[in-house]
DNA sequence: TAAACATGCCTTACCAGTGT
DNA sequence: ACACTGGTAAGGCATGTTTA
């Protein structure tokens, strides 16, 4: 197959194709663009220049099509709904059509919490999904999402990093817990002993 | 002769390349 | 990053050509 000069080749010759074709007439298919007759006369030359064909005849007060022109008609008016419809037209995601793969990286404490209430909502919203949990915390989660490892990460995790956009869910109270005979201390308990004790956070 | 198409020339917009 | 420049293409104006 001979390859295929791309810059020579403007969608909108398709357009005038088809507006010519339908009124057979250059003046009707300029007003029908919304351009002026010499502006359609020249996508004409152009598209008879492009296609090797003279396309239309000028006969009296009408333009009769070429065999070529009406070749290429049942190739170029669906081409142009294809287009329309399937290309220009924006498509929205449908969950319960997704039948691809969701990947959630979970902290330990978020899988706790969340697994089994996103399993029964995936399998609610998305039954056709294949939903996949993985491991991550606050240490390698962001190299699991710039390695496309993960989709998204639910976890008591904080960034500043620009290209990762974050959402607050909930704020959640923390509680300490602590044993005044071990440790000396009596509640109400301060910041600054609580700081000078060691602890653990679960 | 009027209507419609074709064409030369011009303006404008866009893009890529280049220099600062 | 920005400004400048040259090439290219689209579209309009004016006018020539064609046809009934």
């Amino acid at each position: 197959m001979k390859p295929v000069n791309w810059r020579s080749v403007d969608l909108n010759f398709l357009v005038a194709f088809a507006a010519l074709m339908e009124t057979r007439s250059v003046t009707r298919a300029a007003e029908k663009l919304s351009i002026g007759q010499s502006a359609m006369s020249h996508n004409l030359s152009r598209l008879r220049t492009l296609l090797d064909d003279p396309l239309f005849h000028r006969q009296g007060n009408e333009m009769q099509q070429t065999a070529r022109a009406f070749e290429l008609e049942p190739v170029i008016t669906p081409l142009l709904d294809t287009i329309a419809t399937d290309v220009l037209t924006p498509v929205s995601f449908e969950p319960k059509q997704y039948s691809g793969p969701i990947r959630i990286g979970l902290t330990d404490y978020a899988e706790l919490v969340f697994a089994p209430a996103l399993f029964d909502v995936f399998r609610e919203q998305a039954p056709h999904c294949q939903l996949s949990c993985h491991p991550v915390d606050r240490v390698n989660y962001r190299e699991a999402l710039k390695n496309d490892q993960v989709d998204v990460v639910l976890g008591a995790v904080q960034t500043e990093d620009p290209v990762l956009l974050m959402e607050n869910l909930y704020t959640e109270r923390h509680v300490c817990l602590f044993d005044p005979h071990s440790t000396g201390l009596s509640a109400p308990l301060s910041l600054d002993d609580y700081t000078k004790t060691p602890h653990a956070l679960v």
